[in-house]
DNA sequence: GCATGACTGGACCATTCGGTCTAGCCCCTG
DNA sequence: CAGGGGCTAGACCGAATGGTCCAGTCATGC
C-alpha cells in the first residue's frame, strides 16, 4: 500500500468517525505511519486536498456496496432491503460505518463552497447508481426517481439516529417504510 | 437578554452552522460579546456545558414548530406537509436552520458518550411530540409509530442533501414519498 | 558513477485552541 | 455605609493546530 493511499485510508476513516474538524493531522500521521513532508508532497492544499480525495475514496466504497446489494436482487424492493441490511450489518462491525461516510466535510461548506460542491455531486452519484438499477429491475420509470429519493434519504437520516441511539435497527426498518 | 441565553443563543447558531469542533471558543465569545470568564462562571464545564445547553434550547425551537405545524392540521398529512414547509422556509432564511440543530454534536460520540445519550434524548422527545399529534388527530394506531419515523427519518436526511445541494426543494418534496 | 527528481523525514513556525486564575465591578442586604 | 456574592473582564497558560521548509534518501536516467 503506497504512502498515499495509506493517507486517504487513514483520513477517511478519522474523518468519518471524528468528523473534519474533529481529526487533527498529527493524528492521521501518526496512525498512518507518514511523516508530515509526505503529506504535502502527496496534497499540497494539506488537509483540505486529502479530505476531498478521502471522499472519493469513501463514495466508493458507498458505490459498491449499492452495486452489490442490487446485483442478485430480483426486483427493487429486494435490492433496497439487501442494501440496507448490509449498511446495518457495516454499522455493527465497523466504527468507521457509523454514519455517512461523507457527511463530515459539510460542516464545513459555510466558509468552503468546493465541499459543498463535492459532497453534492458524492450524494448525486449515489442517486443516479441506485436509479439505474432501479430501471434494470423494471421498476416503474415514473416513480424511480422519487422512490429511490426516499430510499436514500431515510438511509442519510438513519445514519444520523442510529448513530445517536447506538443501534442499526432503524437502518434496517427503511425498507419497511418504502412504498413499493 | 442575559449573559448566559447570549451565549447559548450565540453557540447554537454557530455550532449549527460550523459543527461543534469548527466552531471556537473565541468566535462564540467574540459575537456574543462577552468575556471567557462569564462563560466558565455560567458553564463550568466549558464548551461541553455549553454545547449541551444550546442543543437543548434548538431542540425546543423545534419542538416549537413541530407544535405549530400539527396545531391547526386537519388531519396528520396536513400537519406533516406544513411542517417540511415550514423547515423549508427556514432553511431559506437562516443560515442556522440550514441543518439538524443538534447533529454537529453527534461528531463528538467516539469519546463523549454524554452527547451520544443527549442527542438520543432530543430526538425521541421530536419522535413522541409527533406520535402525540399524530394520536390526536386520529392517526391510524397501528401505524403511528412508523410513519412518524419514517417522516423524521426523511427531515434529518434531507437536512444533510439540501445543505450540500443548496436548495430546500427536497425537504419540502418529503409528504410525497410518505404512505398517508 | 553521477546527476536528477520524486519522495521521505522531521525540525520548526505562528496561530489558535480550550481552560485557569485573579482582580475588580456592581448590586443587594444588613 | 460596609460587606459579600454574583458576575464580568481579560491576562495568561500549555498544548495542539495546520502549514512551511529543507536536508536527506533512493531509484532511475544518462
Amino acid at each position: 500500500m503506497s504512502t498515499k493511499d495509506r493517507l486517504i485510508d487513514t483520513a477517511a476513516r478519522l474523518f468519518r468517525e471524528q468528523g473534519y474538524h474533529g481529526t487533527g493531522l498529527s493524528e492521521i500521521l501518526k496512525q498512518s505511519q507518514t511523516p508530515k513532508g509526505s503529506l504535502y508532497h502527496h496534497f499540497p492544499k494539506g488537509k483540505s486536498d486529502l479530505a476531498l480525495a478521502a471522499a472519493d475514496w469513501a463514495s466508493k466504497g458507498m458505490l459498491q456496496i449499492i452495486d452489490d446489494s442490487f446485483a442478485q436482487a430480483v426486483d427493487f424492493k429486494d435490492g433496497a432491503t439487501t442494501l440496507c441490511y448490509k449498511l446495518g450489518k457495516l454499522f455493527d462491525l465497523h466504527k468507521d460505518w457509523r454514519g455517512c461516510p461523507i457527511s463530515s466535510m459539510l460542516f464545513d461548506q459555510e466558509t468552503n463552497d468546493e465541499f459543498r460542491v463535492h459532497s453534492d455531486k458524492i450524494y448525486n452519484d449515489w442517486h443516479a447508481r441506485t436509479i439505474a438499477h432501479a430501471v434494470r429491475l423494471n421498476y416503474p420509470t415514473e416513480r424511480c426517481n422519487e422512490d429511490t429519493e426516499a430510499l436514500l434519504l431515510m438511509i442519510q437520516g438513519a445514519w444520523s439516529i442510529s448513530r445517536a441511539r447506538g443501534s442499526a435497527d432503524i437502518i434496517r426498518k427503511i425498507p419497511q417504510h418504502l412504498t413499493l
